[in-house]
DNA sequence: CCTTCTCGGATACCGGCACTATCCAAGCAT
DNA sequence: ATGCTTGGATAGTGCCGGTATCCGAGAAGG
């Protein structure tokens, strides 16, 4: 398969794809000779990979590489490789340490996770960048004047716990490592936005319960 | 309250102030003379209002705008003007009805709204942003080779909708209407960070449950 | 063999976005 | 009076995801 037909089976025009190549998202084809490359079916599921991360998880470029940096190093062992690649994917500012907002955050998230018995999320809480982003949030609502307490919390952590549960049972029905590992990508770039979808409309079906169309 | 301190106490610089005062994302000031004018404490609650939608939330300038217009659009009903705040929040690329994918997406869709019984989901179906990202969604996902059905969505979205539950009943507990919708607003921007990040920690202490940390 | 077409690679450029820096004249403080 | 600060206007910046252009090497057709 050449450039031109990798373009038109995915969708994605050539120069996009060449700024991917230089980008290093995608790796170099089998180059036949000085103006003919060859590229293979592992070359186009890399492609929409790359595609859905960028526009459907609006992943930027510099992101997607690292993650697939990760995802792609056979030094590490595989479990390390996806937990890395996983980590990698969010882009959470620093909480800035001296911040009141973020001290009284801090202490809300350690005893949501006390009451939740979380054990090992709170021996990751220092590394975890979930848990950094979740300080972050909660600060934030702090900062307009919106208690989000740990007993407020509690439940819709014990929502997104099972929510967990499902994800990790949907990946131990793919058989080869090498699909989890994609999958459980996928899960965390286009889960979400699928999972945020659910959420709204749940909402909408919700309030059209309650109130009515308000009409 | 004059531009330097509503910059000093929201921690906003003069400049971005004065930017969003150009966007129409802040009333302008009660202008006292040619060179003064003067901003209250309703407009520090607006700028941290914006600062989280842009900061937290990653809603563009233009979004945000929009969204505001409605909120003060006084012209209206406050449920409609609510539910036309939130309607303009998410960026939803136009799903391509000739897409396969998009088809197939919608059918599943379709048979999980039955599924579930939500009938008045069903009936908002061609209007809701939320409905069409989900299908945009979905087919990212199909196209990648991962079948997302409609009975492995059911049980995501009951967890979806008992969080939907969660939410109406906090809003129920705020007395004043212009309290609610403020609160709605930061539920849909700030909401969604901290219920992914709660997802992404339960995932990484499910997974930390069942197979060890990895070492 | 010669022409014409297409290919892949390199480089420069583009447009949108969220700011940011500079300038300016009017007023206030000393 | 004089230097500093204020708010408004305008132009510029840096990043990011892509796009357009150019080029020389090879393939295709007569």
């Amino acid at each position: 398969m050449r450039l031109a037909e990798l373009s038109t089976r995915s969708g994605v025009s050539t120069a996009t794809i060449k700024y991917y190549l230089r980008e290093g998202l995608l790796p170099p084809g089998r180059q036949i000779n000085t103006t003919t490359a060859e590229y293979d079916e592992e070359h186009l599921r890399r492609l929409r990979l790359v595609r859905a991360m960028i526009q459907v998880g609006r992943v930027p470029v510099a992101t997607v590489r690292e993650v697939l940096g990760h995802v792609d190093d056979d030094s590490l062992p595989r479990t390390i490789r996806l937990g890395a690649a996983l980590w990698s994917l969010p882009q959470v500012p620093e909480p800035d340490e001296d911040d009141e907002y973020v001290q009284a955050a801090q202490q809300e998230v350690a005893a949501l996770l006390d009451r939740l018995g979380w054990e090992n999320a709170k021996q990751l809480a220092t590394i975890s960048p979930a848990y950094r982003s979740l300080v972050v949030s909660v600060a934030a609502f702090r900062r307009l004047g919106y208690g989000w307490g740990a007993e407020l919390m509690a439940p819709y952590a014990e929502l997104m716990h099972r929510t967990a549960v499902l994800d990790l049972d949907n990946m131990e029905t793919h058989p080869s490592e090498e699909e989890r590992i994609e999958f459980a990508i996928l899960g965390a770039i286009i889960n979400e936005p699928i999972l945020q979808s659910l959420h709204r409309l749940a909402q909408e079906e919700e309030t059209a319960r309650r109130y009515g169309f308000g009409e």
